[in-house]
DNA sequence: GTAGGGTTAG
């Protein structure tokens, strides 16, 4: 048939045929050779066929590549090799998968042509089973030796994260070349081994193995995502200064590391041997540049680089909006987002998912739950970085639902057991009040790190339950995760969120001398708060005196609420005083000396206060709470009458407000200014958020339901007298967060025990 | 027709 095909091609002369001997036909001239060969009938002449085959594929027509091989009545190993190079170019993994099982069915060996073109495709596909296959029939079919092949085996391995086999397969080499050997050095620096990577790198001369781009561009690679990024500057000057031209690939390794270091100049000069080199083509190149002068600051650079890109590229605009957003112009940012997504630009997971992170780190939590709503609308999938990216949002908003909805989501896509993923969750249900559910997440992290024990740990102490935290604590160093300086604010906050001083110094002492972390001011500010709230008000400002740095805002404003507590003047005036100073625009502080004025009926002094607020232009900030209902976030600020549910709010306030007075309660007015009458006093703390919020659950949930509310400032006494009576009134679980901690309203009582 | 895939989101 063969002898056929090649003396029919020979003694036609046809131009149309002699074209498919050739791999540069068209696709329009193949079609017309196959026209030609169905006409003249040679069309199940091998020759001719698998050319065709091959041409059709590499056109990427797989249907008629198909249609042509089932024409052959006894195909060659050839014939299939040519379908499955083509369809792994094509990025078709999976059915050159099939195709290739279908030559093994048919007792076809494979050759060295097919073997590492279809473990190209198990990499791609990380199969490490079919993987694991293909070696198999490759070293039966007489390759274990093959240097190609093998080579290819290391990088399937390496992609399906099996570093040991990379290795075994690497060291059963007689003699590894430099493609193996660097195959090996960027596996080791891509699965987080950099250490290893750069010492066989080091060893790759003394094998007589000259490092190449590959093995220099992997390894200052694997120096920048272990977070290594000075290493990762000092390979790449050392490449350049060896000889080695860095290329597109080292460019874009180390300008990120050069922006995480700030070091600009640096960054300017790759900046410089880009032009030079021609290599501002590149797109990942450019996006690398945008980044580097985004992390120096440089917006006008920045904006100037993607300004000159000739056409725009997804990973750029990324970029743009990462680094506009990162130096305070979020708005800047947002609204080129909706521009590039009304100009039919393709964005992708990192489009919506940087600009989720964008809204969630300026404070726009609403904003951020409804892109990730948009996002999902437009068929764009979350994963496992835009679950952590949305969960804060709902964490502060107290947005239950969608936070489950992103937990089921997580679940139903398998990325639930992801570190960060975990981690996220556990903060989010702590904040949401569920603290068990929390737990359980916890629980379910199979490789934990230090971010997800101190999440628990600080879940608990924000609920007040300091044993709860303490067994984290001890659970986490007998895994020997050694804690941080942000595990023992966890604790020692737990500690003082119940009063429990001699634990919390025991904590406190031990931070220097058993893990040698110093008490930096926070932690100084924790043990502030520790003694203030316990009533040890004297010992707590020696303390401040005593503190080896000078004391912050932190502390000093951890000593004013401690006196607004126990309502001690002096020291509250001596607190004040101080914090004036450090924070003159905080109202917070104002209004905190205020208070502990009025609770001692001291209303010249509330008065003098009141006028210095007002001539430095300072006003309160507005109280402000946040309910879930029905999968809907409502926000309600103090006095803001703006809601459209707002009359009924009201009218079911009064008339919980007439029930309490019955059952002898009297509002609190202590807080409230005090030149209006008592009356207006009321009204003023019925206009409390946390209120509107409580009772806005009440009128939209069904008798039972718990209420989750969030606010913004700490819970006043009255309401949190207001809200233990509703709970008990109403038969409802109430939770109310506010900037300190969590209170459980259940049955007339506060999880707190009124200790704030 | 064996190795890298670099960059932008936590």
């Amino acid at each position: 048939m063969r002898n056929r095909g090649i003396h029919l091609f020979e003694n036609l002369n046809s131009p149309v045929l002699n074209c498919i001997n050739s791999a540069t036909a068209s696709l329009s001239q193949t079609r017309q050779a196959h026209a030609y060969i169905l006409k003249t009938g040679v069309s199940n002449d091998t020759h001719f066929a698998t050319k065709l085959l091959s041409l059709y594929a590499n056109h990427g027509c797989f249907a008629d590549a198909n249609l042509v091989l089932s024409s052959i009545p006894d195909p060659s190993v050839f014939s299939f090799s040519s379908l499955i190079y083509a369809l792994t170019k094509f990025n078709l993994l999976g059915q050159s998968l099939l195709v290739f099982s279908r030559m093994a069915s048919l007792g076809l060996a494979p050759d060295s042509r097919v073997l590492p073109n279809i473990t190209k495709a198990c990499a791609g596909l990380s199969s490490l089973k079919s993987g694991q296959q293909v070696h198999g029939i490759a070293n039966v079919s007489g390759f274990s030796l093959d240097v190609i092949v093998q080579s290819s085996l290391i990088h399937m391995y390496v992609k399906c994260g099996q570093m040991d086999d990379a290795r075994k397969v690497f060291d059963r080499l007689p003699q590894p070349d430099v493609v193996a050997c660097s195959a090996l050095v960027a596996g080791y620096a891509r699965q987080g081994c950099v250490e290893k990577a750069h010492e066989l790198f080091n060893e790759m001369r003394g094998l007589g193995l000259e490092p190449n781009l590959v093995s220099w561009n992997g390894v200052i690679a694997g120096f920048n995502h272990s977070g290594r990024h000075y290493e990762a500057a000092v390979m790449f000057k050392k490449m350049h200064l060896e000889g080695f031209n860095p290329d597109e690939g080292s460019v874009s390794s180390v300008l990120p590391a050069l922006g995480d270091l700030e070091m600009l100049d640096t960054g300017i000069q790759v900046h410089g041997y880009v032009i030079v080199q021609g290599l501002g083509q590149d797109k990942c190149v450019v996006t690398a540049l945008i980044d580097m002068y985004a992390k120096c600051a440089c917006t006008l650079e920045l904006s100037r680089v993607f300004d000159e890109m000739e056409d725009r590229d997804i990973g750029a605009c990324n970029a743009l909006i990462t680094g506009l957003s990162r130096n305070g112009l979020f708005g800047n940012a947002l609204e080129l987002f909706r521009q590039f997504k009304d100009q039919g630009m393709e964005l992708n997971v990192v489009s919506w998912t940087s600009m989720i992170a964008s809204c969630s780190q300026n404070g726009k939590d609403i904003e951020a739950l409804e892109l990730f709503r948009e996002m999902q609308f437009e068929g764009m999938k979350p994963n496992s970085v835009t679950i952590p990216c949305i969960l804060p949002a709902c964490a502060n908003t107290a947005a239950l639902m969608h936070g489950k909805a992103a937990h089921c989501f997580s679940l139903r896509s398998g990325i639930s057991n992801d570190v960060y993923v975990g981690s996220a969750l556990v903060d989010m249900y702590a904040k949401c009040g569920k603290i068990q559910i929390s737990r359980l997440c916890f629980d379910n992290i199979p490789i934990k790190n230090l971010v997800c024990w101190n999440a628990i740990m600080r879940g608990y102490a924000m609920h007040g339950k300091v044993n709860e935290a303490m067994e984290i604590f001890h659970m986490m160093l007998k895994s020997r995760q050694k804690p941080d300086c942000i595990s023992f604010t966890c604790i020692l906050s737990a500690c003082s969120q119940v009063g429990l001083m001699d634990q919390g110094w025991v904590y406190f002492n031990s931070m220097s001398r058993d893990h040698g972390i110093e008490p930096k001011v926070e932690h100084y500010a924790c043990m502030i708060t520790l003694m203030g709230r316990a009533g040890k008000l004297e010992e707590a400002y020696t303390m401040i005196k005593q503190m080896p740095f000078q004391p912050d805002g932190c502390v000093w404003g951890a000593l004013l609420s401690s006196c607004r507590v126990h309502k001690n003047v002096i020291l509250g005036e001596a607190a004040a005083k101080k914090l004036f100073k450090l924070e003159p625009k905080n109202p917070g502080n104002y209004i905190l000396l205020s208070n502990i004025y009025a609770s001692k009926a001291m209303w010249a002094e509330v008065d003098t206060l009141r006028d210095t607020m007002k001539s430095m232009g300072l006003r309160k900030n507005p109280g402000c709470s946040w309910i879930e209902i029905k999968n809907k976030v409502h926000m309600l600020l103090a006095g803001d009458k703006s809601h459209p549910q707002m009359t009924q709010i009201m009218g079911k306030l009064n008339k919980l407000s007439m029930e309490m007075k019955k059952s002898g309660y009297f509002p609190n007015t202590d807080f409230v200014l005090h030149d209006v009458e008592e009356q207006d006093k009321e009204q003023i703390l019925c206009g409390h958020s946390e209120k509107l919020a409580v009772v806005l659950g009440l009128l939209n949930t069904l008798p039972g339901t718990s209420l989750q509310v969030i606010k913004n400032l700490r819970i006043c006494d009255d309401c949190h007298a207001v809200i233990k009576y509703i709970s008990r009134f109403e038969g409802r679980e109430i939770f109310v967060r506010d900037t300190n901690r969590f209170h459980h309203f259940k049955d007339g009582v506060c999880s707190c025990g009124d200790y704030w």
